[in-house]
DNA sequence: TCACTTTATGCAACCGGTTGCATTATATCT
DNA sequence: AGATATAATGCAACCGGTTGCATAAAGTGA
């Protein structure tokens, strides 16, 4: 493209007759110019669709106002469905961050490179980083908080965390999933949880058993199976708990996708849902409503995460303060249950 | 975090006791530099984790470096199941930059903005833009192409375009579905395209078209309705199609989603599949695979395609040279079909 | 009218790299 | 031994913004 002759803040000072401190203080709204100043400069900028440069503007302040998402995508060459809990929040995130002048980088990480946050934050392409938390992140994690680099987490890996997060309210989802179940007269209610050692899927766990405590129910451990929120691994779970009990009439599964591989299982074996067995899942992704059958689930509010997640990240960058959320969640009835 | 005493170039230099020019040439592999004194630097480097910085780099050199991925979510708050196409190759195209040193930034673009390019790329924040094309992004495609900016397509808009792109053999792909629907006995096989005015929909479309011809099979516009590549449109086109022709006993849908949309209207209409209606989908999108019946469909290479717009575009960018890439596709059966 | 304060703008240094050209040392050729 | 060429390194200007401090002009109060 031919090289437009006003590029610079410098063009724009000689164009409005002052110096270009005077256009940038102008350009950044400082109360340090004069008020009729200010506008007619911003109006002579306005009008050459005058760009402040980035690379320039981010190495004088020493922030590129830039955030990176790192994934860790289940398939090395593409997402797929797999990642859609992710893929989701992405959405979201990337919103929250554009409201506040701030971009997304996707960071594809590999979890063999140690170095992998020191060439984004030291560098100085990054601010800080936003990362869906998981046992397999705890390594990428420590190396965040031994860096001292600002980043903050979906989901806690432990209690008392010293650095940001936003989380859903695991208990309260096990809770009102299996109550629902309850209430709807199933008498044998299964638990398909996520990887055993994950904090949320403890305290998932943790609602479902108070549930059936407080409504008198056995807590029987034939009725407990875990997959690591792979379809597949849902699938399998799913046969091991028919396995173990073939008179179970619900399961409350800790993931839509994990659900979804259930539905399959119990279907294939004869059996209906939800009349001989209940299926309740978990994050209402937007794949709960377009299975055949409308999947009952325990919805988070994955707009209101990814917002947060941007918004609590951004401040704690330019504040230092820590906040850790934690959202309701709610239980939406379709059909599987 | 507590600041580092070796942080930039100059702290290397006093190290290694050269000028930070030698250093900067040291790092970049200059052959200007003695391969003695060029080892000795990197090791210093390398000993106290130095990194380059990148707002600095990018300043002098007048490149970022980093590629927007246009977006354009169905919702507004986060992506969903309908963006999935898109989030697939998302993957491909992370990988394929960060193979080639370049980071991806994800841009949600807000249609109403005639700006959004300017300020991506006349403020130095990127170098170029990926984006999937379709009619809704005409116009920013006009825009690109208008400022002379880099970027590529996936997909085209219409014949003989002056711009990058990879695509996949929409013709072959229509044909592919169609012949194997034929092969298979089906006598009133239907086309479930997406929007008509798009090209990769008439390729298709041409593709079914010359199947049925070559095996002297009539063609009905009964047994044609178009969606627009969203869930719910799939099911409204298919509830159509089947009060068009209530007889047709296959369908060829122009996607994974509309195809799985297809099939609950099928099924709740108390027809089978594959027995009564055999359908398959376009793309062989990871949700291909999970559907409680697995999708026979036509499979994009997906992966390679990210990689391909990554490539060609960065080529792009360096040498100015136009590529355009047409993938084949292949047909993958599974239960459906 | 004069002294002092406030406001508005400009100068120039800095952020941290890159690199054209200058300088010095070394090598080569006659 | 001297002239010339080559190799290796350094100087300093530049990329385009931000901003502390200096300077000049305007305003205010006695």
């Amino acid at each position: 493209m031919s090289k437009k002759t006003i590029q610079t803040i410098e063009d724009i000072a000689r164009l409005a007759g002052v110096s270009k401190s005077t256009v940038s203080r102008a350009l950044n709204d400082s109360p340090l110019v004069s008020d009729e100043t200010k506008k007619r400069i911003q109006a002579i900028a306005r009008e050459n669709s005058f760009r402040i440069n980035a690379p320039a503007r981010n190495l004088s302040m020493g922030q590129s106002h830039t955030i990176a998402y790192v994934t860790h995508a289940y398939h090395k060459e593409s997402f797929s469905m797999e990642d859609l809990f992710g893929l989701e929040i992405m959405g979201g995130i990337t919103h929250g961050l554009h409201e506040l002048g701030y971009e997304m980088l996707v960071v594809h990480m590999d979890p063999r490179d140690s170095g992998w946050a020191h060439q984004y934050l030291e560098s100085g392409r990054v601010d800080g980083f936003i990362l869906m938390t998981s046992n397999r992140k705890k390594w990428h994690i420590k190396t965040l908080v031994e860096m001292g680099a600002p980043f903050i987490t979906w989901g806690v890996i432990s209690e008392n965390v010293k650095y940001c997060s936003v989380t859903g309210d695991n208990v309260a989802g096990g809770r009102l999933a299996t109550e629902h179940l309850i209430r709807t007269g199933r008498q044998r209610i299964a638990f398909l949880g996520g990887d055993k050692e994950e904090l949320e899927v403890q305290h998932r766990f943790k609602g479902y058993q108070q549930a059936l405590e407080d409504a008198g129910m056995v807590i029987d451990s034939d009725l407990f199976a875990n997959g690591d929120y792979s379809h597949s691994s849902g699938i399998k779970a799913m046969k091991q708990l028919l396995e173990q009990s073939p008179d179970l009439d619900a399961v409350f599964v800790n993931s839509d996708l994990m659900a979804i591989g259930a539905i399959n299982v119990i279907q294939n074996s004869g059996r209906r849902v939800p009349e001989n067995v209940a299926v309740v899942g978990y994050d209402d992704l937007s794949i709960a409503n377009y299975n055949n059958l409308p999947l009952t689930t325990i919805r988070q509010n994955i707009p209101l995460a990814g917002k947060l997640l941007a918004q609590n990240l951004v401040q704690y960058i330019k504040t230092g303060v820590v906040t850790n959320v934690t959202l309701p969640v709610e239980l939406v009835v379709r059909q599987s249950a």
